[in-house]
RNA sequence: GCCUCUGUAGCUCAGUAGGUAGAGCAGCGGACUGAAAAUCCGCGUGUCGUUGGUUCGAUUCCGACCGGAGGCA
């Protein structure tokens, strides 16, 4: 096993705070593992930690894009994975922790990603789609990959666009790829930390309040900001749950306490996608927290687990 | 105090000419391999206010009581 920490959990559940914990305790660099706390002046809404909560531990993966740079999967692990490496190299702990389970299973596993098509073959997708419609699209796919067509619903646009595009791209089908990918042993093998909470109430509790201390710490004037920018208002950051409601208020197309109740709502429906990703991972320690206890509350638990870096079988 | 209206899912409400009930929103579960804070799929979760009566059978009809809204005093 290496020596490599990941910890994943839902919005607002306490990663931060665990992650820069542990590594104190560890000897240890955090790699945030993050969507949106990827881009550049998106500080408040992406709740990215403060340089007083890092208390003065690395870094790393936050900021390292332009909000209007199209960033995707693929980047994130080219640019995570050699962190890791190095952070592992100079005999550190490496903390991954974050919220995109993509991200943090593709980092993990090694995932090879076919190359980017440079030619707009989405955009000639996107168009056939709307021309023809999803039903022709996806008799395309299913005439080229019936696996793929059979998993997907006539609905997930996204998805059937992506599969053809693959295929046109590198003429093999995304099902070939993905099982081939899959056949290549995981890039790294690291502990699986989870955090959840033991009512859903309480971590949608913490959600409310968060969105409240964003208001209060300039989430308003943070879009602001990216407006004055030239931040286009349909580039990928500015989808990030909190900016594209807000975004309307400055727009005068919602009030203030409609968009917060938005933001609140999307963010718990969110926190429950989160945990549906994560809870598939058989690897996963599961840390409960109770109502509004403190992040003492899971660090004995943890600290139990990571008993397994000095006796690999305490796990077994 | 009297009169009228009202009480059904977490919320707003529909409904049953008597055979234990259904919509929206909220919520819950799931999928996910280069947009993933995205995208998509599935699921009613209920002492029909309480208590008596009529009835083979009451959420439905009748009475009383309790709670809410309005009106008259």
């Amino acid at each position: 096993m290496d020596r490599i920490v990941c910890i994943a959990g839902p919005t607002a559940s306490g990663k931060t705070a665990l992650a820069v914990e542990l590594a104190r305790e560890l000897d240890g660099e955090v790699v945030s593992c993050d969507s949106m706390q990827v881009y550049k002046y998106m500080d408040i809404g992406t709740a990215k930690p403060t340089a007083e909560e890092m208390q003065g531990i690395p870094h790393y993966m936050l900021s390292v894009a332009e909000p209007e740079e199209a960033f995707s999967v693929s980047r994130y692990c080219q640019m995570a994975a050699p962190i890791v490496e190095d952070i592992l190299a100079r005999g550190k702990t490496a903390i991954v922790a974050g919220g995109t389970g993509l991200y943090m299973d593709s980092l993990i596993r090694g995932n090879a990603f076919a190359p980017f098509p440079s030619t707009g073959v989405r955009e000639q997708l996107e168009a056939q789609a709307d021309q023809e419609g999803m039903a022709a699209m996806l008799d395309w796919l299913r005439s080229v990959d019936p696996d793929c067509a059979a998993r997907l619903h006539l609905s997930d646009r996204k998805r059937i666009i992506r599969a053809l595009e693959v295929y046109l791209e590198t003429g093999e089908t995304i099902t070939e790829h993905n099982r081939k990918t899959q056949e290549i042993p995981p890039r790294f093998s690291p502990l699986w930390l989870g955090i959840d909470y033991a009512r859903r109430a309480d971590l949608y509790r913490r959600i409310d309040r968060r969105v409240d201390l964003m208001l209060e710490q300039g989430l308003m004037e943070e879009i602001q900001g990216l407006l004055r920018r030239g931040i286009p208002r349909t580039c990928t950051a500015m989808q990030a749950i909190g900016y594209k409601e807000f975004l309307a208020v400055l727009d005068g197309d919602c009030s203030l306490e409609d968009a917060a109740d938005q933001v609140r709502q999307s963010s718990r429906r969110y926190a429950k996608r989160q945990l549906t990703w994560f809870r598939r991972n058989p690897a996963m320690h599961w840390l409960m927290r109770e109502g509004d206890g403190p992040l003492s509350e899971i660090l004995g638990p943890a600290r139990r687990f990571l008993r397994v870096f000095d006796s690999p079988d305490v796990l077994a």
